[in-house]
DNA sequence: CGGATTCTTGACGAGAATCAAGAGTTGTGG
DNA sequence: CCACAACTCTTGATTCTCGTCAAGAATCCG
């Protein structure tokens, strides 16, 4: 019997930590994952683009996704990463007809899982604390994007870069015999810290020489972070 | 009767424009604004405090304020100025205790209208739709930030100024005898477009002599808009 | 092995910040 | 009414960070 309940669940791997569920009550979690729909993606899948109405909350389970703007002239504005547990579609959440504000493109193969306005409103209304959550996960972003714009304003590509390691290796690394590894190409981390290739392949090859990391193609091996954090907050 | 009733309202300004009361009905508007407190601000006031617990929720009525991040190392991060019908200290209306993500600071004379704890408890639990009108708000500083952050990003300082005076001019401005006025400085206008004071002074002169606009000590004057939406847009 | 992708390094230049010095404007007190 | 101080604005000279471009090396994959 508890079997059957359990799979009747929409799973989530070993380790799942996300902000946005972590608002709720763990009842309020099994509910909403009792409705959910997993879907699987692939890059580079649009999973919900700038403008349109809102028609679905979603959670990255798997995989990974990039979130960005479109600019007037068909520029890509990168704004962030979205690994396991991260949250999209709060628009849907309202009964007032909203529209996404950013783009989100899968990166890598995974799964997501999704609810749609109707489940939402239905959800909404059986657990007012889901609004709660809602507001606070929209808080956290624009929290994050505040202290982006700041380190993008008053710092120079050097400590930037530093900071985005850090940053990185705790959203994006795994453990690895020799450190903390990210997957990341040397273009890819660029577009995180919001500066040139040349600029961030230079500080990057600086650090090798220094030994504070080892590259290879498509990633990045961090022994140790002290440096980095170092370099990030003294100036 | 109808008179005692009115003068039992926080009144407001003729010409008074807010986003979020926007996002309410005219009869939760007058249950908001029968419950207020009217305060007066004088610069340099700081009216909230990132980081402190949110305890009220307030409402820009007459004047002007500043909205900064401090820096780790006690800079100030600009994001914006309030104008008359700006909101601030949304963190308020949540049950769980939240803590304001800015500051900010009052800039001119001016007053505003206050919503301690308590009446925001009573007023969500009476009017739930408060709760989205909120909702959206934070959204539409989102928004605003992603804007604002792409235009540090991507568009070259002679842009960013071109457009901030567009929008000052909008937010802030007053009709003159020969065009619209901002009372901004030129500090003020640097710091709002996220340049140095020589920059942003060599823009403005420059277009002074081309006759776009015209200078006075703490004050511009636009005859047009036109010309500056021009700098914005095409690229 | 050949082709595609990713990374590296150097040379160069544009854009914008900084610094310095002075001119113009406003307000105050004698 | 004038003199002086404080504030605001202007301009030029200089420096420097960082983006762009070019060319080639290293790595991976079929």
């Amino acid at each position: 019997m508890p079997l059957k309940k359990r799979a009747a669940l929409a799973t989530l791997p070993p380790g799942f930590k996300s902000t946005f569920l972590d608002g709720l009550m763990p009842h309020e979690v099994r509910a909403l994952l009792k409705v959910a729909k997993s879907v699987r993606i692939s890059p580079p899948k649009v999973l919900q683009q700038e403008g349109e109405p809102a028609h679905r909350l979603w959670l990255l389970r798997t995989g990974r996704v990039a979130v960005y703007r479109l600019t007037h002239d068909g520029n890509k504005l990168f704004l962030r990463w979205g690994a396991p547990g991260d949250a999209f579609g709060f628009a849907t959440v309202f009964r007032a007809p909203a529209r996404y504000l950013v783009t989100v493109e899968a990166v890598q193969e995974g799964s997501i899982l999704v609810w749609d306005a109707a489940a939402c409103q239905a959800l909404i209304s059986r657990y007012p604390r889901l609004s709660e959550a809602v507001n606070c996960a929209i808080r956290k972003y624009l929290d994050r994007l505040i202290d982006m714009f700041g380190m993008c304003q008053l710092q120079s590509t050097e400590e930037r870069l530093a900071r985005v390691l850090v940053e990185s290796a705790g959203q994006l690394g795994h453990a690895g015999p020799e450190g903390i590894e990210v997957d990341l190409k040397n273009e890819e981390v660029a577009l995180t810290a919001h500066m040139s290739l040349f600029t961030a392949t230079r500080h990057l090859s600086k650090w090798q020489r220094a030994g504070l990391l080892k590259k290879h193609r498509g990633k990045i091996v961090l022994p140790s972070l002290s440096a980095f954090k170092m370099i990030t907050s003294d100036t």
